[in-house]
DNA sequence: AAAGGATACGAAAACGGTTTCGTGTTAATA
DNA sequence: TATTAACACGAAACCGTTTTCGTATCCTTT
């Protein structure tokens, strides 16, 4: 049995040098006779010598440790993004500690205060609905005062200069409104969220600058405004046989999905009667029956992006109150149609 | 702006003090005077001084990190899995670092070195799927012959002596497959994987034993066994044709929703002709249509009892060469009767 | 008044590395 | 032969904490 990790001190007690020498050795410094470093180097491996990352972390000041807080981790886009992240942190040498907000604010700031003390060497973040309905963004700024980088990532505000990473949501949404008017339907409603996202106010602006573009006069009585969780009866019979719609877009996945599996038990097909389109093309969009045409978020994308950015910053020096240092950088959707649309 | 955190050494300057003071006084040692401890509490409030995470971890050789390893993220079991253990470790002050093996052997192996070299107090993985094909276990056991604790969950393996979270896979398939019997189906599919998982094997040899006792005798030809990755050609119509089975039992879900898909496109009734149960009671289970009737595996219960064994180890002694020091905690599935069985 | 015990603090080692700088020995040069 | 440069290594500082131990000062106690 090998047992606890060896340390230099311990090689340097072994082979009778100092542990600087060892240090020096193992690192194949020309300032080391060749005899002593191999002599060094083939102990170390005999021993499986493998450098303390804390020790070195606390040296360098510098972790290779990415802090990514997402609202929820059980959550087909965000763990795309998250993919992505972690594929191009892990080729760079980085780890990634993950933190879940539960879309909560105040989970969102201790889990910031935890890691700002030293884990990391860098924030990637999609913000909580709550901290985005309260509009506070101070563990934010504290972080950066710092001097920690910090990306955002679609859930991102204007409030923050730091880098980002989103979608062109509203064109985005403008494409997948024409694309229904161009399959000729004419009354479109949408389905939204009830708590305040940007992303959700950016897609109904794309909405409603693609009805107007497109010559159809705005319904507000066509807006469905739902919780996170509701139920069948939220998204009320009522709606579906009043309103006389005969497509949906909807600003997530899942409720697309719930819209049609009610359409369907309501009678109506699709898509001939209704036509469903739904941001993020996740898991659902492509299993569900009739398949969901959707608007791809290309998470992975993102989530590249923003480990690139946010590595950049952490190894480069920047000028860190110069609002040019931060850019952000728009992913551009794509259109999926699958069944759920003609 | 605050600017660069400050340090101890940074009070104990300003304050004219000794290092040693200023760390007793702020916890609240009373080998520091009344006086003196509320000064240094103050100036530390005041300059908003949290101590150094790496220098603590190096002092106590204790990083109050966890590391999860774990073949994929984009995958509903897993991430509910993890959920359940992020809830739990961050509850007691610890940290999840994420490591992803995307199903293979060697970049498991890099991942577990990278995070034993001292970032992390234990693991808690799920193992690929080369992994298992290749039955080499020699990474887990030099964390394990280091002192460092494991957790395996779901994807275990009786090579290695740690501790184990799974579910009563076997008797959740018979469970499933007595449901359909009871049902009044005769004759019973079984899709399953091609590569080798220890769970595939015990769901199977569960449909197996099931069929047994129900007096149905066992037909090879009624498995099939997929790829991950798979062409609907494989799921071949020729085999839901020839084969004439009433009912379906996969040990995971895409499988199943795939094969309803076929179904449904083949004209099968679901459930009157063809019933199908899927493993894993995800997202896609919920929302397919019809809906799936599952084996749920409460993958938040294993990431909880799986977080709370190990940081058990991580917190307590305990006599490593003893096997009794290692239990494996069984969580008991249960079937979730949806639409796709009558 | 001398001895003893609190009291309040500081020095220093330790965690496991990296890195700068100094120095003794040897070899090359003037 | 004396000077110097190259070589090979070690001592020590440092990163930011915690913790043990030592000690100066003051207050009791007899």
């Amino acid at each position: 049995m090998i047992r606890k990790k060896v340390t230099l001190k311990d090689i340097a007690r072994e082979l009778e040098v100092s542990v600087s020498t060892v240090s020096k050795a193992l690192k194949n410094s020309t300032e080391i006779s060749r005899d002593t470093r191999e002599k060094i180097q083939a102990f170390a491996r005999l021993y499986n010598y493998k450098p303390n990352n804390i020790a070195i972390s606390l040296k360098n000041k510098r972790t290779r440790n990415i802090g990514v807080i997402i609202p929820d981790i059980v959550h087909h886009f965000f763990t795309t993004v998250f993919r992505g992240i972690e594929k191009y942190a892990n080729q760079l040498g980085y780890n990634v500690i993950v933190c879940v907000s539960d879309e909560s604010f105040d989970k969102e700031v201790i889990n910031m205060e935890m890691l700002a003390n030293g884990s990391i060497d860098g924030f990637i973040m999609a913000l909580s609905a709550e901290t985005q309905d309260k509009n506070d963004f101070n563990h934010l700024r504290q972080v950066t005062d710092q001097g920690i980088p910090l990306v955002l990532f679609d859930r991102v505000t204007d409030e923050v200069v730091c880098d980002k990473v989103v979608i062109n949501d509203e064109e985005a949404a403008m494409e997948a409104v024409d694309f229904l008017v161009k399959s000729g339907k004419k009354r479109i409603a949408l389905f939204t969220t009830q708590s305040y996202l940007n992303v959700s106010e950016k897609r109904e602006r794309g909405y409603r600058r693609a009805l107007e573009q497109n010559g159809i006069t705005f319904d507000e009585g066509l807006i469905l405004r739902l919780p996170f969780q509701f139920e069948e009866e939220d998204l009320s019979t009522p709606f579906f046989k009043d309103k006389q719609f005969d497509a949906v877009l909807s600003v997530n996945e899942v409720f697309a999905i719930r819209g049609m599996r009610l359409a369907g038990k309501l009678g109506l097909r699709i898509p001939e009667d209704v036509s469903f389109i739904g941001f993020t093309d996740g898991i659902l969009s492509k299993y569900s029956m009739p398949t969901l045409t959707s608007v791809a978020q290309h998470g992975e994308q993102m989530g590249e992006a923003a480990a690139r950015m946010l590595i950049d910053k952490v190894e480069n020096e920047y000028d860190e109150t110069d609002p040019e240092s931060y850019r952000t950088e728009v992913i551009r959707a794509s259109l999926v149609p699958r069944e759920s649309t003609v």
